[in-house]
RNA sequence: GGGAGCUUAGCUCAGCUGGUUCAGAGCAUCUGCCUUACAAGCAGAGGGUCACUGGUUCGAACCCAGUAGUUCCCA
C-alpha cells in the first residue's frame, strides 16, 4: 500500500468519528469501574464556536480521553444554556426582519416563535464541537430549558422562597434600556471616556415655604455633574460637613433649576470634597451611592426615567424624550438661565450592558432576590480548605474576596425567554408561590374561595437569571433533583474536573458550589481548572465584535483538528491567557506529519528473519524503552498536576527528538550501493511496539492520527481502537542507562558540531580517539551507536601521546577527533584554557562552600556529598585539560 | 481609593519547601544541508544583571521590605 508522504487529516477525521459514534465510544453507563465525570460549561444556545470553546474543550476532551484510557468510567456530559438576554435579543430581531414587533405578541406567540429559532440554530455549536473530536455522550445532551431542567429550576425557587430565601424588593439595579431589563453587577462592563463634567448653580434659600419660581435668589452653590438630565430627580444637595466652604449653608435650602423644587442641604463625609465643587447633588432614584444616601438622610425618591430610557411624567420636563437628547437639551435651556457656571472634559467609566452594549442606567425597580449570606457559607470554606481544588491555586484570593463580600443575588429578568418566576399575586398584593399553576390555584381556594383565578389572579410576568438554571447544572443534568437517589447522580455526582474561565468563576462555579452544598449536600466536583482568555497578538481579547478572532472551523479545515488542538495547548498553562497565532496550528500540523512519517519510515523496513540483532539495536531498544519510561513517569505526574501543555511538550519531544530523531536514527538500516538493508524482526517488532505506545500517549491530544495509525500498523477487531486502550503502564528505568545516553549524545552532538565549523560532509567517516580514564561514565555501550549516527569508521584508544593533529571535544578532554587538514594549534589552546579557566573558577567556589565552617555545620549531608562530587569531578576535568594542554605545547 | 497577582532569552512560559554546571523549554533567529521517512524536514549555533534597590543567609531567580511597571478584582 503506497502512504502518502503528508498526513491528510480531511480523509480520516470524519471517518473516525463516525466510527467512534457508531461503536458508541462515547456512551457512559454506571457500572463496576471508577467513574470520571465532567460536565461541559454549556455554551450559550446562540452561540458559534469561538477560540476560547476551543481551548476550553480541547483541555476537557484530553481530560475525559486519557481518563477512559485509564479504565475509567469516563462520562462528559454535553449541552446548551437558554442564554435570556442573548436569544430573546436574537428572537426579537429576527421578528423585527419580518416585520412583527415583541409587543404585538402575546407571550405564548412570542415562545413560539423563539422555540422554532432554537430548533433550527440551538444544535450548531454542539455540532461544531464534533469537529473538534469532542468525545461527549452526546445522548445525554442537555438544554437549561428542558422539561425536567426547568422544573429543577422552579422547585428550587420554591424552596428557597419557603425557606425565606427568597425576597422581594426594589433596589438599584443596573437597567439596560435596550434590553428593557435588569442586569446583574457582573454584566455591566466600565468603559472609560471622555465626558463633560458640568458645573450647574442652584440658587440656595432660607426656607423651604417659598415661592420658589418668583424667588429671587442672592446666593448659589455649584455642582459638578456629568449626567445633568438627572437634575430632574434631585431631591437634596449634600456637602462634607468638614467643607469650610460651606458651613453657611447649614439648615439651608437649594432650589432645583427648572422644575423649581426646594431641596434640603445636607451633610455627610461621604462627599469626596477635591472632587468638582465640593457639593454634590442628590438623585436617589439614578444613583447608587445617591439612594444610600437618600436611604439615611430619608430623601424624597423620584425616579424620573421610563424603561426604555426616556423621561418620565415626573421629570415634569422632556417627557419621552431620550436621556441623551435630554442630557443636551437641558444644558442649553439652563444656559439660558445663566445657571451653567461652567463646563470640562474629564475622563470617567460609564457601564455598559454586556449583552447590548447600551449604557447602563442605576434605576430603582422592583426585583426578586435571593439572600446568599447563609447559604455561600459552605461554598466559601470548601474552596478554603482546599475540598475544592482552584487550579491555579491564585484564584484562591480572588474567590475568597468575593464569597465574603457576597451581595444577595437579583435573579429577576424582565423578560420571557426563560423559566417564569412561579410567583402569583393576589388582588389584595399578597404572594403565592407555588410550583404550578395548579397547586397555585389549589393554594388560593384554601385561602379565600372567592378570588376568581383567571380573572384576579396573574403571575409574575418576569423570568429568572440564566444562571439561575446553570448553577443546578451538575445536579440537574443527572436529573439529580426529581430523582434525587437516582443510579446516574448517585454514580456520576460529585463530578471530577470542571474546565472553564475565570471569568465565570462567581457568575457560575461558585454558584454551583453553592447550589451543590444545598442541594447535595456535596461539592459538585473537585477541581476546577480555570482556562486562560485567548487573545491577538496585540494582546486584545478575541471576539466576534472585534473580529479578530480566525474562525475556528475553517483553522481545522486548514491545519486539521489534530494540529489545531496541540497548537492551543503549546502554550496554555492553566489560568493563564493564550496569545494566539496561527503558526502555533501549524506546528500542530507539523507535529502530525512528523509522527505520520515516522510511521512511513518503519512501515518501509524490509524484515530479515534470519538476520541477529545486532548489538547496536540492542543497545537502542533498551535505552528507548527506559527513555519512555522516564518521560511517561513525567508526562503522568503533570496530569496530576492539570499541567496539560507541559504534558503535551513532554510527549511531543519524546516523539520527535527521542525516537525519531535518536532511535529511529539508530535502528535505521544503512543504504549500500542505493539500496536498504534489512532490519531485524526482534527490532522492527520492538520499534512498533514503541510506536503504539507513543501514540497511545499522544491520543488524548491527537486522536484522529493516533486512530488512524493504530489501524495502519496492524489488522485489529472492529472495536480494538485506540481510543478504548489501554494507557501505557509504566515500566522500569534504567537510570544509569539514561545518564550514560545522555553523555554519549553529547559526545554526538559535539562531533557533528566538529563536522559544521570545519565544513566536513556528514557522508565522510572520521576517527575518534579516546582517552582511557576510570571515569564512571564509561561509554563503550555506546560506540556502536556513535559509530553509526556520528559516522565514525573508528574509535581508538589513544594511550600515546601522539595527538598532534587532533581537536578536542568535551571539556573534560577525553574525547578528540583527527583534524581535517592542519590543526590552529593557537585556536585549540585558547578553547582548551577558557575551559580550564572556568573548571577552576568552578572549582574554587566548591571549595570555598567546603571550606567554609557554617556551610559544613549548617548543610545538609546530601548537599555536602554533591559537593565533594563536584569536587572530585572539577579536579579530574582540570586534571585532563591541563595534560591536554601540555600535549599541544609540546608539539 | 482598597485588595490580589504578575515582571526570567526576541515571543510564550517552566523553574516544587533557598543548595548539582541553575539560569531551562518550545517557538522565532543565525549557519550549513533537498543525506532515499518527513524542506510541514535534517544537523548545529548564538541569545538572559532572573524589573530595580536594599535586607536575611555560609549560600537568593526563589525568603523579607521598599520602588517602578503591568494585569485583574472590589469601590
Amino acid at each position: 500500500m503506497e502512504i502518502p508522504k503528508t498526513y491528510d487529516p480531511k480523509s480520516t477525521e470524519n471517518k473516525w468519528y463516525a466510527y467512534w459514534l457508531k461503536h458508541n465510544f462515547f456512551r457512559s453507563v454506571p457500572d463496576s469501574r471508577v467513574p470520571y465525570t465532567i460536565v461541559i460549561p454549556p455554551p450559550n444556545v446562540t452561540g458559534v464556536l469561538h477560540m476560547g470553546h476551543m481551548l476550553n474543550n480541547t483541555i476537557q476532551d484530553v481530560l475525559i480521553r486519557r481518563a477512559r484510557m485509564q479504565g475509567k468510567n469516563a462520562c462528559w456530559v454535553p449541552g446548551t444554556d437558554h442564554a435570556s438576554i442573548a436569544t430573546e435579543a436574537k428572537v426579537v430581531a429576527m421578528l423585527k426582519d419580518k416585520g412583527i414587533n415583541k409587543s404585538d405578541l402575546s407571550r405564548d406567540e412570542f415562545l413560539k416563535y423563539a422555540w422554532e429559532w432554537k430548533d433550527k440554530y440551538g444544535g450548531i455549536i454542539l455540532k461544531q464541537l464534533e469537529k473538534l473530536g469532542a468525545s461527549c455522550d452526546w445522548e445525554r445532551t442537555k438544554f437549561t430549558m428542558d422539561e425536567d431542567l426547568s422544573q429543577a429550576v422552579i422547585d428550587v425557587f420554591v424552596d428557597l422562597y419557603n425557606k425565606g430565601e427568597i425576597y422581594r424588593g426594589v433596589r438599584m439595579v443596573n437597567w439596560d434600556p435596550e434590553g428593557l431589563t435588569a442586569v446583574s453587577d457582573e454584566e455591566v462592563i466600565y468603559k472609560e471616556g471622555n465626558a463633560n463634567l458640568y458645573f450647574v448653580k442652584y440658587p440656595i434659600c432660607n426656607s423651604k415655604e417659598i415661592d420658589a419660581a418668583n424667588y429671587t435668589p442672592t446666593e448659589y452653590i455649584t455642582i459638578a455633574t456629568t449626567r445633568p438630565e438627572t437634575i430632574l430627580g434631585d431631591t437634596a444637595v449634600c456637602v462634607h460637613p468638614e467643607d469650610e466652604r460651606y458651613f453657611h449653608l447649614k439648615g439651608k435650602y437649594a432650589i432645583i433649576p427648572m422644575i423649581n423644587r426646594v431641596v434640603p442641604i445636607i451633610f455627610d463625609e461621604y462627599i469626596d470634597k477635591e472632587f468638582g465643587t465640593g457639593a454634590l447633588k442628590v438623585t436617589p432614584a439614578h444613583d447608587i451611592n445617591d439612594y444610600n444616601l437618600g436611604q439615611k438622610h430619608k430623601l424624597q425618591t423620584i425616579d424620573t426615567l421610563n424603561p426604555n430610557g426616556t423621561l418620565s411624567k415626573e421629570a415634569g420636563f422632556y417627557i419621552g424624550e431620550d436621556r441623551f437628547v435630554v442630557r443636551k437639551k437641558i444644558i442649553k435651556d439652563l444656559e439660558e438661565k445663566n445657571l451653567v457656571v461652567k463646563i470640562e472634559q474629564i475622563k470617567n467609566k460609564v457601564g455598559h450592558s454586556e449583552r447590548t452594549n447600551a449604557v447602563i442606567e442605576p434605576k430603582l425597580s422592583m426585583q426578586w432576590f435571593l439572600k446568599m449570606d447563609r447559604i455561600s457559607k459552605p461554598a466559601l470554606e470548601n474552596v478554603m480548605n482546599d475540598s475544592i481544588k482552584l487550579l491555579p491555586e491564585k484564584f484562591k484570593n480572588t474567590y475568597k474576596h468575593w464569597m465574603e463580600n457576597v451581595h444577595d443575588w437579583c435573579i429577576s429578568r424582565q423578560l420571557w425567554w426563560g423559566q417564569r418566576i412561579p410567583a402569583y399575586y393576589l388582588p389584595n398584593g399578597e404572594i403565592v408561590v407555588a410550583k404550578n399553576t395548579n397547586e397555585a390555584k389549589e393554594i388560593i381556594r384554601q385561602k379565600d374561595s372567592s378570588i376568581n383565578f383567571d380573572n384576579d389572579v396573574r403571575q409574575d410576568e418576569d423570568v429568572l437569571d440564566t444562571w439561575f438554571s446553570s448553577w443546578l447544572w451538575p445536579i440537574s443534568v443527572f436529573d439529580g433533583f426529581k430523582n434525587p437517589e437516582n443510579a446516574d447522580i448517585n454514580y456520576y455526582y460529585p463530578t471530577n474536573d470542571l474546565v472553564t474561565a475565570p471569568e465565570i468563576l462567581f457568575f457560575w462555579v461558585a454558584r454551583m458550589i453553592i447550589a451543590g452544598y444545598e442541594y447535595k449536600g456535596q461539592k459538585p466536583f473537585t477541581n476546577v481548572y480555570l482556562t486562560g482568555i485567548v487573545r491577538d497578538k496585540q494582546g486584545r481579547k478575541m471576539s466576534k465584535s472585534l473580529g479578530n478572532s480566525p474562525d475556528p472551523i475553517d483553522l481545522i479545515e486548514k491545519y486539521g483538528a489534530d494540529g489545531v488542538r496541540t497548537g492551543m495547548l503549546f502554550c496554555s498553562p492553566a489560568g493563564n491567557d493564550l496569545p494566539f497565532d496561527e503558526s502555533l496550528c501549524e506546528q500542530g500540523r507539523n507535529f502530525s506529519n512528523k509522527i505520520w512519517n515516522a510511521f512511513r519510515l518503519l512501515k518501509g523496513f524490509e524484515v530479515d528473519d534470519s538476520l541477529e540483532q545486532n548489538e547496536t539495536n540492542v543497545l537502542a531498544v533498551r535505552w528507548f524503552e527506559s527513555k519512555f519510561n522516564q518521560e511517561l513517569q513525567s508526562i503522568n505526574t503533570f496530569y496530576d498536576k492539570y499541567r496539560i501543555s507541559d504534558a503535551l511538550m513532554v510527549t511531543y519531544k519524546l516523539i520527535w527528538d527521542d525516537f525519531c530523531s535518536l532511535f529511529l536514527e539508530i535502528i535505521k538500516p544503512e543504504f549500500i550501493d542505493g539500496k536498504a538493508l534489512p532490519i531485524d524482526r526482534k527490532t522492527y517488532q520492538a520499534s512498533l511496539e514503541f510506536l503504539e505506545k507513543l501514540i497511545g500517549v499522544l491520543h488524548p491530544f491527537m486522536p484522529f492520527i493516533t486512530e488512524e495509525l493504530w489501524h495502519l500498523i496492524k489488522q485489529r477487531d472492529e472495536k480494538e481502537c485506540i481510543i478504548v486502550s489501554n494507557w501505557p503502564t509504566l515500566g522500569s528505568i534504567d537510570n544509569k542507562l539514561i545518564a550514560k545516553s545522555e553523555t554519549a549524545f553529547e559526545l554526538i552532538a559535539q562531533i557533528r558540531n566538529y563536522r559544521n565549523t570545519k565544513q566536513i560532509s556528514p557522508k565522510i567517516k572520521l576517527e575518534l580517539f579516546v582517552t582511557e580514564k576510570s571515569s564512571e561514565f564509561q561509554l563503550n555501550e555506546f560506540y556502536p551507536v556513535i559509530k553509526k549516527i556520528a559516522n565514525i569508521s573508528e574509535i581508538s584508544i589513544n594511550a600515546s601521546n601522539d595527538n598532534s593533529n587532533a581537536v578536542y571535544l568535551t571539556n573534560n578532554a577525553e574525547y578528540s577527533i583527527k583534524s581535517e587538514g592542519s590543526l590552529d594549534i593557537a585556536k585549540e589552546k585558547e578553547t582548551l584554557t577558557k575551559d580550564l579557566e572556568y573548571n577552576k573558577g568552578f572549582l574554587s567556589s566548591v571549595m570555598k562552600k567546603l571550606e567554609n565552617e557554617k556551610f559544613v555545620a549548617n548543610a545538609k549531608p546530601e548537599v555536602i556529598a554533591i559537593e565533594q562530587r563536584k569536587k572530585q569531578d572539577a579536579e579530574s576535568k582540570i586534571k585532563s585539560l591541563e595534560e591536554q594542554l601540555f600535549r599541544l605545547s609540546s608539539n
